[in-house]
DNA sequence: GTTTTCATGTAACGAGTTACATGATTCT
DNA sequence: AGAATCATGTAACTCGTTACATGAAAAC
């Protein structure tokens, strides 16, 4: 359910088109909450219908911009300060590692290096973005850099893991 | 496409019903694959038709036991060295830091303040979880414990990192 | 005999994915 | 003129959640 909180939160910032709002996800938000095309444009649909948004401007090619209503605006802080995040459960890397027995240990061993290397790569990935982007003082760049932050962190503290992991296994 | 995978793991320890699965869902698997009763036996009922799964005996109640046959064993095997585990993407929480502009610092920094509680809440769940098994050398316990250290670490990265971003927030 | 536990299933809905379908405009 | 980009939408399907429905057997 929180697609929509996404969508209302990127309009905040500035009306935008079905179009942009898919621009945008594949930079800022894809990596925290991937959607598809198809999944934008219903959502987006349903939202102008409940009020949330509104049409702000038609454009060439049928393009439609969007605008983020007070109501809108309203729903998206209590989303943030009135509800509680869900936890994020289901890891499918983590719920092999139960059945690692099934296999031998030299396969165990190679998956767990796997995922290293992943962690790796996904870090260096996010190292290059935070060099690419110069950051500001303003509150996009903060959050976005915080959110970058916990990229870094976490990547760090898996490869340290399946390090540790790769070294239980006898 | 994952709890096929899950259920064919936990019958490659042993055969168990449904009732059993979902028990053992509760304990072991709950942090990392939460499945709700109803799905499980839709999976299963599909696993049967497939032939991953068959049912080895009849018990009172309508019970029905199911046993792994080669072809699941095979399955879980090729599952767990020859695909990739997808990323773990979606998180609510970190959605939210994208738009914590919207809200004022002071809310925001509480965000984040319940988010180091939460995460020591955890901590400290998985911590008494792990004292209250007595780990053996056989191959559950070492996976279970190996996957119990990833919540630890990751508990405690998240706490550090939200005391971090709270700093950030001017 | 009543409550608890065991045990399985279905229906309706919401969220997410893949694929298909269409066409206007801009760029080279 | 043709290619690339802009731009939106729908259909079919899978996965996951909530709620409903049912009943046998064991425990007290």
């Amino acid at each position: 359910m929180s697609l929509r909180h996404a969508l209302l939160g990127l309009l905040s910032e500035r009306p935008a088109s079905g179009y942009d709002l898919l621009k945008r996800f594949e930079t800022s938000l894809a990596n925290v909450w991937p959607a598809t095309q198809s999944q934008m444009y219903t959502e987006l649909s349903k939202l102008a219908d409940s009020g949330l948004i509104g049409v702000s401007a038609q454009g060439p090619r049928g393009r439609k911009e969007y605008t983020l209503t007070d109501e809108g605006l309203a729903e998206l802080r209590h989303w943030l300060t009135e509800t509680k995040p869900q936890r994020n459960t289901r890891s499918d890397i983590l719920l092999r590692v139960f059945f690692l027995n099934v296999i031998t240990p030299d396969q165990a061993r190679s998956y767990l290096a796997e995922l290293m290397e992943l962690s790796e790569q996904e870090h260096e990935a996010l190292r290059r973005l935070a060099d690419s982007i110069d950051w500001g003082d303003d509150p996009l760049s903060v959050n976005g850099r915080i959110a970058l932050e916990y990229g870094l962190r976490f990547n760090a503290m898996r490869r340290e893991w399946a390090a540790w992991a790769a070294d239980q296994i006898r």
